[in-house]
DNA sequence: ATTATCTATAGATCTATAGATAATGC
DNA sequence: ATTATCTATAGATCTATAGATAATGC
C-alpha cells in the first residue's frame, strides 16, 4: 500500500513533475485526448504545444519524445478518424454476397458512421478547419481520404442506377456518398448521441442516392446486419 | 500624363513601395478584403499580420495605422455580416402590415439572406470557426447576434401557432431560424451563385419552422416583396 | 498641416533540440 | 540499460510601438 494514494500506476522513466493519476491512459494516449480537444474546440492553429503539455499536465518538450510536434499529433488524429474504416474495406468486399452487392455499401457505411461516431471528441470536424485543411499534414493525409472516397465510389457504381449512372461520374458518387456520411459529424456536434437508427437511416441516405429501389434497400439492410459480426467490430 | 502608367489615384500620404493600383478600392477596404479571404481560407489564427500586410502589398506595421491589429479587422468583419440586416430590422416592423404579421419575418430572413450572400468571400464561415469562436472578439460580437437572434425570436412569436408555441421557447425559435438563414453559407460553400429562389425558399422555411399554414406563407411572401423598396435595398 | 505610409526594433510567444535526471527492469 | 520525463535555451516567428519620411492640401 503506497503512502501516495494518487500516485498512477507504477512505470519506468522520470515521474512528471504534476504526477499522474492512477487512472491515467498511456502517456502518448492522453497527449492525443487532449489535443484532440483542443484542436476541435478552439482551433489547430490557435492550439500551441504548450497548451497541450498544461493540460496533459507535462512540460511542452516532452511532448516530442512521443510525437513531432504538432503536425504530428495532426496527422495521427487525422489517421485515426479513417484508419479503422478503411481497414475494413477489403473485409466488406470479400464477404458480400454476390447477389445483393448494395449490402456491401450499406454495411460501409454502418461502419464508417460508428468510426466518426466514436472517435474522440468529434475529429471529423478537423476536416472542415480552414487552419487543418491548408496544413502540410492535411495533404499527407490525402491519399487515406481518397482511397476511402474510391470505395465508396467503387460500392456506388456497382449498385447505381441508369438516371444516377448518367448524371454522375464514378469519383463525384465517391465524394457524395462520403458527404452524407460525414452528417454524422453534425449530429455529434449538435449535442445528441448517434443512435443505431441515425447510422441505419444513413447507410439507407446512400443507397438511395445510388438510386437503389426500396426493396433492395431493406435487403441490403438485413444482409449487412448479418455481415457485422464478420468485421469484429461492436456496432452501436 | 504620368511617367507611370499603373500608378494609382494620386492620394495623400508616403506612397507604398509596391505602388497600389489605379483601380484598388480604399486603403481600409483591400485591407478587409483580403483579411477575409484568408481569415475564410487558412484560418484566423493561422494568418498572421504579415501575411495580410504582403497580400494587400504594404508593410507588416502600416495596418496598424487603420485597424487595431487582426482582432480589430476580424471585429469589423464579424460586424460586416449583422449589421446591414440588423438595420433593417426598425423599419420591417415598422412597416410590415398588421394583418399580415408574417410578412415581417418573411422580409428579414430575405434582408439576412442577401447579407449573407454578398458579404464578401462568404465570411458568414468565421461563425463556425473554433479559433473565431472562442476569441475575445467574438464574445464582443455576442450582443450584436443576440440582437439579431432576438428579431427573429420576436418576429417568430408574433405568427407561430399552436403546437410549435407550446414546444419552443422564444429564444430558442430565434436560435432556431438563425440557424435555417444560415443554410445560405453552405450554398455559398458549395460554389453556387445564391440566387432569387434560394432566398425565397429559405424565407419560406422560417415560416414553416413557425407551423404557418402555405395559404398564410404565399400571402407573406406577396406583402413582402411589396415592402422591399422601402428597405431601400436592392435584393437580389 | 494632414495623411498614409515607411524603417527599425523591443518584447512576447512558440517550436524544437541538447543534455541531465529519476524512475523501472534485467 | 531503457524509458519517460525534466531543465535550459537557441532561433524563428509574430505583434505592436516609436519615430522618420514622402506625398497631398491649404
Amino acid at each position: 500500500m503506497s503512502t501516495y494514494a494518487t500516485a498512477g500506476a507504477t512505470r519506468p522513466g522520470r515521474p512528471r513533475v504534476i504526477p499522474r493519476a492512477a487512472s491515467a491512459a498511456a502517456p502518448r494516449d492522453e497527449i492525443l485526448d487532449v489535443a484532440a480537444e483542443l484542436f476541435v474546440n478552439r482551433g489547430f492553429a490557435a492550439t500551441s504545444t504548450r497548451d497541450i503539455a498544461e493540460k496533459v499536465g507535462i512540460r511542452q518538450a516532452s511532448l516530442y519524445y512521443h510525437f513531432a510536434g504538432k503536425p504530428g499529433i495532426l496527422a495521427e488524429l487525422l489517421e485515426l478518424s479513417v484508419r479503422p474504416s478503411l481497414e475494413k474495406v477489403a473485409r466488406i468486399e470479400q464477404e458480400c454476397p454476390a447477389d445483393v452487392p448494395e449490402a456491401a455499401l450499406y454495411l460501409l457505411a454502418l461502419v464508417d458512421v460508428e468510426t466518426l461516431a466514436t472517435v474522440p471528441h468529434n475529429i471529423g470536424k478537423l476536416y472542415r478547419m480552414p487552419d487543418v485543411r491548408s496544413s502540410e499534414v492535411f495533404e499527407e493525409f490525402q491519399p487515406a481520404l481518397q482511397e476511402l472516397t474510391a470505395a465508396y465510389g467503387r460500392l456506388g457504381a456497382g449498385v447505381v442506377s441508369g438516371p444516377v449512372a448518367a448524371t454522375v461520374g464514378l469519383n463525384q458518387l465517391g465524394g457524395l456518398l462520403v458527404q452524407a456520411v460525414e452528417v454524422v459529424i453534425r449530429i455529434r456536434s449538435g449535442g445528441d448521441e448517434v443512435a443505431r437508427v441515425h447510422a441505419q437511416a444513413i447507410a439507407a441516405t446512400c443507397l438511395r442516392i445510388c438510386a437503389v429501389r426500396e426493396e433492395r434497400i431493406a435487403l441490403a439492410a438485413a444482409a449487412a446486419e448479418d455481415l457485422i459480426p464478420l468485421l469484429g467490430a461492436a456496432i452501436t
